[in-house]
RNA sequence: GCCGGAAUAGCUCAGCAGGUAGAGCAACUGACUUGUAAUCAGUAGGUCACGGGUUCGAUUCCUGUUUCCGGCACCA
C-alpha cells in the first residue's frame, strides 16, 4: 500500500498504481471533476498516471492558477494531433502554454492558412469528442531518439534535455509527442479553445535556424471563460494606441515622411509638451542639471565609447564631409562623457547629474516596427550621474525612487523588477571581469539591502554594465521596459574621465545610467492604452471644451471663461460652431475631453458654470470665482492612484 | 531581416467568378438658432498603394516593389 498525506494533513492508504483522478473520485465525483492534475510532493502527477509510491498529495483544481497552463499545455498537443492527421509529414518543434494561451511550432512544407485553422479546430473538437487517454511513458534517451529517427526537430530537443533527467513521452490515439507533461489526463476535458492567429517563429528561437509555423490558440474550463477571453482580446482592439492616435489625431506615421518615423500631431504634442515639462522640474528638483547635446555625432566619438562596435549594424549609415566622419546620434552616453570630461572635476563636485531630452535615431529592424512603440526615431529624457564609488549605492537609490515616482505620478505600475547580468557570451559585453564583478555585485547588494523584490535575467546587461529594468504591464498585457539604473564602470574608463580626490589624485568616477520612463513614443504608445484614449486632466490634449446654449446670446460671456482659463493655462477649446448642443456634446464625449461646459442664460445670471466630466451625464455647477482653483487641484492630482 | 496576411474616398467599410466603383461619418453650401451623445436638404470627393505582365478590356488574375497588420529574431 502507498501512503497519501491530503492537503488537511489526513493520511491514506491506497492500492499502488491508484491514481489521482482515483483518489479525487473517492473523495467527492465534483472535486474529480474539477481536477486537472496533482502534486505527489513536488512532482506535477497526471490525473492519470499511476501512483507508485507514497507522498504528500495535492490536487490541481480548475481554480488554481497553474491549471489553465496545464490545459492549454495538453491543448497545444491536441493541436498537433489535429495537424499531424489533417497533414501526416508535419514534424514539430515546441508547443508550451503562455500567459494567455499556447501554440505549437510546426514544420510543414505547405503553408497553412487562416481558413484552414477552422478545419484543424474542428478536427481538435472530433479529437476532444473522441475522448483519447493522454498517456505518459518513460523512454530512455536512446529509445526516444530512436522514436524520432527521421524527426531532426525533435531529435534536438531530446538530445537539449540535460543528462539525468527524464525523457517522457505522451500517447494519444495513435499520436506520440516528446513532452514533460503535466497533462489533463483525457482529450474530453479539452473543450473550450479556439485557435487565434499564425505566424513565423524560428526553431528554438534562433535566428539562423528554419522558420517554422506557428499556431496560436487559447483554452479555457469553460465556454464562458472562453467567450470573455475573447471579449477581452476584442476590447484590446479598441484599445489600441494606433486606433486611438489615429481617432484622436495624436500623432501619424507616413510613409512619406519615412518608416517608423513618427510625427505628432498638435494634440500629441501638447500631451508630450506635459510630459517634457513635468519631467523637467521633477529633474530638477531632484539636483540634475540639464544639457543640449547635438542629434549629430563623430564617429570617432562612438568609438571610443564602444558603441560603434557593438551596434553600428542598428544605427543609420555613417555620414562623410570635409574629412570627417559623422553618425546620426543612437545613444546620448558619449555626449554626456565629453561634458564630464570638458572642465577639471573635485571629489567635491560629485554626484554630477546631467539630465537631456533628446533625440536619437535608430536603425531599427523593419519588422520590429510598431506604431509609436517601436519607431527609428525617438526622444526620450536620458540621465547619466557620475560619482564616486562611495556614492553610489546612494544614488542608485535616488534614482530608483525617481523613477518610483515618476511611474507612479503616470498612474502606471512596476510589475516587476529585472536585474540584467551579463552571461558567458564574450562578444556582447566587455572583457573586464573585476569591473563586472563589482558592478555586479554592488547593484546586488542595493537590491537586497533596500528589500526590493526582482527577477535576475542573466546575459540580458548592457555592453558596457549591468542593468536594473523596470518592467510595467501595459493594458494590452504586454510587458515594456519603463525604467532603467544601469552601472558602468566601462565609459568613464574608456573616456578618460578623472575627478581630483581628497588627497589630490586623479579618480576615476562611476557612471549610473538612468532611463526614466522610456521615450515620449513608447509612453504615448503605453498611455493611450493605459488610459484608452482618455487622458487624465493634467494630460487631456484639450482639458475643456466650452458650448454656449445660444451662440449669439453666450458668445461673450462663454469667450470670457475661454479666456480667464487659456490665461490661467488651461488648454480650453470654444465651440462656436453652427451644431445643436446635442452633436457639440457627443462631440465632445468622443474626443474623450475630460470637461465640458455648457453656458446659458442660468450661467450667465449666477455667474457660474455647469459642466459634466468625461463619460459621465452628470451636471455639476461652480461658481466663476472658484473655477481656477477647483481645475488647478485637480490638474496637481497627476494621475496619481492615491 | 524572416514567415504569413492585407492595401478601395479624409475615416470606417461594402463591391467586382475580369466590363474603370458605392454607403455611413467627416468636409463644403444652404436652411434651422437650439439646455446636455448625431437637425434637414444639397454639393463635391477615388490613376481602387505603386510598377510590370496576361487579356479586346485589370481595382479584380499573375508578378515585383512599397507600406501596414499578426508573429519570430533584434532592442545600447
Amino acid at each position: 500500500m502507498i501512503k497519501l498525506i491530503f492537503l488537511d494533513g489526513q493520511e491514506k492508504s491506497f492500492t499502488p498504481g491508484t491514481t489521482p483522478e482515483d483518489v479525487a473520485k473517492s473523495i467527492s465525483p465534483n472535486l474529480a471533476k474539477k481536477s486537472v492534475a496533482a502534486y505527489l510532493d513536488d512532482e506535477l502527477y497526471d490525473l492519470n498516471r499511476p501512483m507508485e509510491k507514497g507522498g504528500t498529495f495535492k490536487l490541481v483544481v480548475e481554480s488554481d492558477e497553474e491549471a489553465f497552463g496545464i490545459l492549454n499545455h495538453s491543448s497545444a498537443h491536441l493541436l498537433a494531433q489535429a495537424v499531424k492527421k489533417l497533414h501526416p509529414s508535419a514534424m514539430f518543434g515546441v508547443g508550451p502554454q503562455t500567459d494567455e494561451g499556447f501554440y505549437y511550432d510546426i514544420a510543414l512544407d505547405h503553408s497553412i492558412t487562416e481558413a484552414e485553422l477552422a478545419e484543424i479546430e474542428k478536427g481538435m473538437r472530433q479529437l476532444s469528442q473522441e475522448a483519447h487517454p493522454m498517456v505518459r511513458s518513460e523512454k530512455t534517451r536512446e529509445e526516444a531518439l530512436a522514436f524520432f529517427k527521421n524527426d531532426p526537430f525533435k531529435k534536438e530537443l531530446i538530445s537539449a534535455i540535460p543528462e539525468g533527467d527524464k525523457i517522457t513521452f505522451y500517447t494519444q490515439g495513435d499520436f506520440v509527442d516528446l513532452c514533460r507533461g503535466g497533462h489533463v489526463g483525457n482529450t474530453s476535458k479539452i473543450k473550450h479553445f479556439k485557435l487565434l492567429s499564425l505566424a513565423g517563429a524560428y526553431f528554438r528561437g534562433d535566428s539562423s535556424r528554419p522558420m517554422m509555423q506557428r499556431i496560436y490558440g487559447t483554452s479555457w474550463f469553460s465556454k464562458e471563460a472562453l467567450e470573455a477571453h475573447l471579449n477581452l482580446l476584442e476590447e484590446r482592439k479598441e484599445r489600441d494606441h494606433r486606433k486611438l492616435g489615429k481617432e484622436l489625431k495624436i500623432f501619424m506615421l507616413s510613409s512619406e515622411v519615412g518608416q517608423g518615423l513618427a510625427t505628432w500631431l498638435p494634440n500629441g504634442y501638447a500631451v508630450r509638451k506635459v510630459l517634457e515639462d513635468y519631467v523637467y522640474e521633477l529633474e530638477r528638483q531632484a539636483g540634475y542639471l540639464h544639457v543640449s547635446t547635438p542629434v549629430l555625432g563623430s564617429k570617432k566619438l562612438y568609438q571610443t565609447s564602444g558603441h560603434w562596435d557593438h551596434y553600428q549594424e542598428n544605427m543609420f549609415p555613417i555620414m562623410e564631409k570635409d574629412d570627417e566622419t559623422f553618425v546620426l546620434r543612437p545613444m546620448s552616453c558619449p555626449h554626456h562623457m565629453t561634458i564630464f570630461q570638458s572642465d577639471l572635476r573635485s571629489y567635491r563636485d560629485l554626484p554630477i547629474r546631467y539630465a537631456e531630452i533628446v533625440t536619437q535615431h535608430r536603425y531599427e529592424a523593419s519588422g520590429a516596427l510598431t506604431g509609436l512603440e517601436r519607431v527609428r526615431a525617438m526622444t526620450l529624457t536620458d540621465a547619466h550621474i557620475f560619482v564616486r564609488p562611495d556614492q553610489i549605492k546612494e544614488e542608485v537609490i535616488n534614482a530608483y525612487h525617481l523613477i518610483e515616482t515618476a511611474i507612479a505620478d503616470l498612474g502606471l505600475e512596476v510589475d516587476y523588477l529585472e536585474f540584467a547580468t551579463r552571461d558567458d557570451s564574450k562578444d556582447k559585453f566587455h572583457d573586464n571581469d573585476a569591473l563586472w564583478n563589482q558592478a555586479e555585485a554592488i547593484l546586488q547588494s542595493v537590491l537586497d539591502e533596500a528589500q526590493i523584490p526582482y527577477k535576475e535575467v542573466p546575459g540580458e546587461a548592457a555592453f558596457y554594465g549591468p542593468k536594473i529594468d523596470f518592467q510595467v504591464r501595459t493594458a494590452m498585457n504586454r510587458v515594456i521596459t519603463m525604467s532603467t539604473v544601469q552601472l558602468d564602470f566601462l565609459l568613464p574608463e574608456r573616456f578618460d574621465l578623472t575627478y581630483i580626490n581628497a588627497s589630490g589624485q586623479k579618480e576615476r568616477p562611476v557612471v549610473i545610467h538612468r532611463g526614466l520612463i522610456s521615450t515620449w513614443e513608447r509612453l504615448m504608445s503605453i498611455l493611450l492604452e493605459q488610459y484608452k484614449g482618455a487622458f487624465p486632466f493634467w494630460l487631456a490634449p484639450v482639458q475643456i471644451l466650452l458650448i454656449p446654449v445660444n451662440n449669439n446670446a453666450h458668445e461673450a460671456y462663454t469667450k470670457e471663461i475661454y479666456q480667464t482659463l487659456m490665461h490661467a493655462g488651461f488648454r480650453a477649446k470654444l465651440d462656436l460652431s453652427d451644431e445643436k448642443m446635442g452633436y457639440k456634446i457627443r462631440d465632445a464625449q468622443q474626443q474623450k475631453i475630460p470637461y465640458t461646459f455648457v453656458i446659458g442664460d442660468d450661467e450667465v445670471k449666477n455667474q457660474t458654470i455647469t459642466y459634466r466630466q468625461f463619460g459621465s451625464p452628470e451636471q455639476t455647477h461652480i461658481l466663476v470665482k472658484d473655477m481656477v482653483d477647483i481645475f488647478k487641484k485637480e490638474a496637481e492630482k497627476k494621475s496619481r492612484k492615491k
